[in-house]
DNA sequence: ATAAATTATGTCAGCGCTGTCATAAATCGA
DNA sequence: TCGATTTATGACAGCGCTGACATAATTTAT
């Protein structure tokens, strides 16, 4: 931006009124006799004055920017949440700030602040592993914070996202009741994906419930991906190849699973049952549609922002919005 | 932020300073006393100052943002590219501010007016398609401006990307190296993703300087993803069933082909060659390798920051980065 | 017709910071 | 030793906008 770009009193000596009219019309403020609103509008199309937003901020103590923070953007997963964000900032004339945390608390507190130093209108950011320094100045901020994907604990204001300990409970649920018995596991590092973390135990307690186990488990050092996933199943089959199903932490390391069966000779559905979590495209355009979950990742962004919109104060009451999951039966297990 | 957050103001009073010397001491500008800078660090610490932005920004007439704008989130592809700008601007201070333009150049247009106001130091655009208000601002706005992802244009300040109409040259070159002689393509619509294009314009042109034609093609009216690629390579061989390879817009509609093939009992790499484009993690985790190009996306969006910041004034000579491409032989052509 | 309410517009200070220019203190060179 | 540099700090205005508080013009009610 030039330093010598149109300014509102620019705009305001063209249209012959205060610089206090053209600012209301272009924020659509106050009452404006509609002879006044069309000569500034056209003497803002005249000059191609664009707002000052840094000016706007600093005066308001407000920005029409939302902050938002998300752990990666690996895999597909993130990605779709901020479309969701985006898709609903988007006729609001909010703009997302960005920060990528790597699920490291210690870098959301460092983005948070910087995040913070723009006045935000609110803060969107992910599960609740937070340092307590974010979580004082989250509060301290007052601004409408969402916390998103998990709901199994206490928000510090909306909480939008699923039980992930629901979704790993209730797939044990649902492939016990299709009489699977010889439970195997294959995760990914959960040091960074908590929520994975907490799908297991779910998997875990209902398998517990039904007097079952898992036979095998195996977690791949790292984060999900297909390849992690299709070597690690490799591994825990040849540790113990006698399992009728492998519940797998997401689809990407399923759909990895499924590969390894696939140049194996593995039938799977017959020989074995996989199991996923996500609900991806591209699980369901395998030859065989993959068992998974579907977790409205879009739904989540979407609705962080409707949520965080219906007031500029926080309410005394905690939100939680549960936007649940479903069971995709699948082909594979 | 509340307004009574600590202001500089408070954090001079505390420390016993003037306002500018803690303004440099945050800024690291300018000569500062060892023991003056320990007791300003100090008072900030003891205050919890936080610098204000838009404060700043107003001041300065500069920011330490860079707005993003992308043309879509919906595949891993931008993320991406994102994710090289996120990692090259993590240790700079600097942000980004997101726009998702839907392949459309009015939206982009809109969107740039608004990032524009930010006073970002830099803007990171896709492709050279843009709208003549679009290419006034960037051109007026002084400010370094990068265009991703391909390089068979002039660029207004820097380029940084590969030569798609290449990728598309070379796919033809290097099938027809492997005695492919009956083509087909599968494509998506191109309407929005005007690089797609430019490779399936290459890949026509290396097969008519060959004497080659394509036998058969389809393109799936949407943007691309792994059903769309599987039901339009469908619709494709049973058309024209006699082909021997089928190149694929990218990556996912590749992949979703090969699953096709799956179900349908071809066996990929000896009935037909499949052939994409990305070099996705996805493809690379399939039974067979797929074969394809890898476009650098990460390393696109690394570099287009690392360039950018090189310098804040447009230098005279426009630039132009070619990442490259490499073609990955796989096993599926 | 006149007070009361409503609508439309303006004045002014100040948001928190940084650029510019000035000044004071320390160091240097011959 | 004394001007010339270099280093360290400060005073002050002003970036472009908006909130609070008038005030003027118009409409409505009585």
């Amino acid at each position: 931006m030039l330093r010598n770009a149109p300014t509102l009193a620019d705009v305001a000596r063209l249209a012959g009124v205060s610089e206090i009219t053209v600012s209301r019309v272009v924020r659509n403020k106050g009452p404006i006799a509609a002879g006044t609103r069309a000569r500034v509008h056209e003497a803002i199309v005249k000059l191609g004055y664009v707002p000052n937003r840094a000016a706007g901020a600093l005066a308001s103590a407000a920005s029409p920017l939302i902050g938002v923070l998300l752990p990666s953007l690996s895999n597909i997963v993130f990605p779709e949440v901020l479309r969701g964000i985006h898709t609903a900032l988007a006729p609001t004339g909010y703009q997302p700030l960005i920060g990528v945390t790597d699920y490291d608390p210690l870098k959301e507190q460092h983005l948070l602040s910087s995040l913070l130093a723009w006045q935000p209108a609110a803060i969107i950011t992910t599960g609740f592993e937070h340092t307590d320094a974010s979580r004082q100045m989250l509060s301290n901020s007052r601004i409408r914070v969402a916390e998103l994907m998990d709901i199994d604990a206490e928000p510090i204001d909306i909480a939008v996202g699923l039980s992930q300990r629901g979704a790993g409970f209730d797939t044990a649920r649902h492939l016990i009741s299709r009489n699977y018995r010889r439970f195997g596991y294959v995760g990914h590092d959960w040091n960074a994906d908590h929520r994975a973390r907490l799908r297991y135990e779910g998997l875990r307690g209902a398998l517990a419930e039904a007097g079952l186990e898992l036979k095998a488990e195996e977690r791949f050092d790292g984060p999900s991906s297909t390849m992690a996933g299709r070597e690690t199943l490799a591994a825990l089959l040849s540790q113990k190849p006698d399992l009728d199903v492998v519940v797998f932490s997401n689809d990407d390391m399923a759909v990895g699973g499924f590969f390894h069966c696939l140049g194996a000779g593995i039938r799977v559905g017959q020989d074995l049952g996989l199991f996923g979590f996500n609900g991806l495209d591209i699980g369901q355009a395998l030859p065989l549609p993959l068992s998974t979950i579907r977790s409205n990742r879009f739904a989540i962004g979407r609705i962080a922002v409707e949520k965080l919109m219906e007031s500029s104060r926080r309410p005394e009451e905690k939100l939680v919005v549960d936007t649940g999951y479903q069971i995709i039966a699948g082909a594979t297990a």
